[in-house]
DNA sequence: TGGTAAGTGGAGACCCCCGTCCACTTCGCC
DNA sequence: GGCGAAGTGGACGGGGGTCTCCACTTACCA
């Protein structure tokens, strides 16, 4: 992939960093039906500079959040190294969401690409997640009928406040996330716990 | 509402009917997203039909679903009149969020109209609610700090799972209810509550 | 410094969608 | 039955999207 990058004559080198950066932004900010056009102005390159690197919108979009995916990744690692399962598991859960929340285009690319995933890296993942799983249960702080399918679960659920405005989906996803967690807990201690503020989610 | 309709020719009173009917249909099926043309061809009618008699898509959608919302409104009466307000108030919410998983054009639909409605029918939906959940509060079952406008959440959230498939989307809904409703619950019993069956959660 | 392959931009082909127009058909009253 | 108004369908305008083609420009090596 390196090699493919740096054979390309230095300023369409550039340009490819640049459009690439570019459709982070705009996917981030208003999802990924923004158009191929839009994206090729505003980093100031043709059209056809654009589906010359990028030969489908597809690909673009892939390219565009690998690196996020490799965050989730991360984020899931490092929970795994967490001595107390629980709060690994609560934190991916927690991180993994904000990120969805934050960006707007993540959410649909996300599951728009989870099957297309090299299966590697898809299998690893879950692997991961599996493992920390078993461990919370282990610990006794993960409820015994939670399965890691709910992770997909929680995540289809926590997409539904893509459409909100960023502040207020991070608000509702926060609190969406909390009662979430509530619920996956087993109840040792009963006090009412975290639920960030409210906010007034009248629609538009 | 009721004279106007009459005031058709007869023949053109059925085919406002049959519209009406196939664009619940495919909406429900399909999403808010399908084509105009589709549904008059289903409708065995010509655009122009369809267009003289709801002059916009959006007209069509709002009627389409009226149906739909003024079962809502019927479920939180219903609700409100139930002798527990608890039960009343879990009821509610896995009705309507079945009804949301079972239908891929209600979410959108929703959404969409929620801010158009008549101001007149939001209201009395959402001081009945507000009124239930008072109630439910008051029992001692639900949480102090549940907030009418978490109905909303749970819409939304529910709303996620519009894109899967709809046996899928059932059973991730009815998973996703049982882990709210426990949230929503004030614990006394801490036996593991019903979750509903999991299904493979892999997406497509 | 000049030749050449790599790179580029913008016009436009193609497709899909909403909504309109108008020549034609059908209902239903007299 | 016949006439007028109501109703109808398909072609079409307008807009917006993805992706392609091609004449032109630019980087880079000898």
């Amino acid at each position: 992939m390196t090699t493919a990058k740096s054979q390309l004559r230095a300023d369409a080198r550039e340009n490819r960093a640049r459009v690439l950066t570019v459709a982070q932004e705009l996917f981030a900010e208003r999802g990924l039906e923004v158009p191929m056009a839009a994206i090729a102005r505003r980093a100031g390159v043709g059209v056809a500079t654009l589906y010359r690197r990028f030969p489908t919108k597809e690909s673009l979009v892939l390219e565009a959040f690998a690196e996020q995916f490799s965050v989730c990744q991360a984020v899931i690692e490092e929970a795994l190294a967490d001595a107390d399962p629980w709060r690994g598991f609560r934190t991916v859960i927690e991180k993994v969401c904000l990120l969805q929340a934050t960006d707007r285009g993540f959410t649909a690319a996300f599951v728009a690409t989870f099957p297309e995933m090299h299966s590697e890296v898809r299998e690893r993942t879950w692997q991961c997640f599996s493992e920390l799983v078993e461990r919370a249960k282990a610990g006794g702080r993960l409820r015994a009928d939670f399965s890691p399918h709910d992770l997909t679960l929680v995540l289809l659920a926590n997409s539904g406040l893509a459409g909100l405005p960023v502040e207020m989906a991070v608000a509702a996803s926060q609190r969406l996330v909390a009662y979430l967690l509530e619920a996956f807990r087993v109840g040792t201690d009963e006090l009412p716990p975290p639920v960030p503020l409210s906010l007034d989610l009248v629609l538009s």
